[in-house]
DNA sequence: AGGGCACTTGTCGATAACGTCAAGTCAACA
DNA sequence: TGTTGACTTGACGTTATCGACAAGTGCCCT
């Protein structure tokens, strides 16, 4: 009944660190200040580990995801990737002209890749 | 140690709960779950309370804010809304490559304007 | 074969978050 | 005045997470 996301978390956060940033959990670790004990232990589907408040945002910060993606809240309904998530946050900082600079670049980009049609 | 969001998710929870939803601490208690006791606990800004992963879950579905907003990882408490948005939909269709570098680009000129964290 | 690396698994005491409860403040209102 | 509702604050015992550590697996490489 009370599915806690403990398993999703688990996933999604080994998916970030290998695939999304091809980190060892050692280099993990180093980033955020954690033991690498306590990555294996939250990335095991099975263990019990939930992450505190702070290593929550730790690992979601060292990841450049959301912490929404590693609870497994973001890509309920709309499946949307983390990159972009975490782009969009970006960008929201950005200031004006350097969010327009962006823009055009993006957009060239777009071009480039679909030259017609 | 630093407590680096703590305070930020005290004002948020009681900002997202009043301002957002218009909900009284039993309200939002009802609709979590969670003793209402605990909610205060939570928004008070000089209080040691920090969430636990499975409350944090509760408190951002019953307010329908992201997580990151209630730890002060994003100003922003919708998740993401692909409306009006012409950068993101943009985005989406880059190639990985380029959503790669578009993506250090940005963080390059978000550490510019900033000075790191 | 042996060493190193990445990772797993389990245990330990310490600390922190938990729910519960009691007692309180304060403003609103009859 | 008294009462109700919203909220605060502190204390309690319970439980979960913490970092540290030990001992393990499996794989690659010389």
């Amino acid at each position: 009944m009370e599915e806690s996301g403990r398993r999703v978390f688990a996933e999604r956060l080994r998916d970030a660190r290998e695939r999304l940033r091809g980190l060892t959990q050692a280099q993990l670790a180093e980033k955020t200040g954690l033991p690498s004990t306590s990555i294996s232990h939250f990335e095991n589907p099975e263990g019990t580990r939930k992450p505190s408040f702070d290593n929550l945002r730790r690992l979601a910060n060292a990841l450049d995801v959301t912490t929404d993606y590693l609870l497994g809240r973001s890509n309920d309904h709309v499946g949307m990737p983390v990159a972009e998530n975490a782009l969009y946050r970006d960008v929201q900082n950005l200031t004006d002209a350097d969010r327009e600079f962006a823009q055009v670049m993006i957009k060239k980009m777009l071009e480039k890749n679909q030259p017609k049609e």
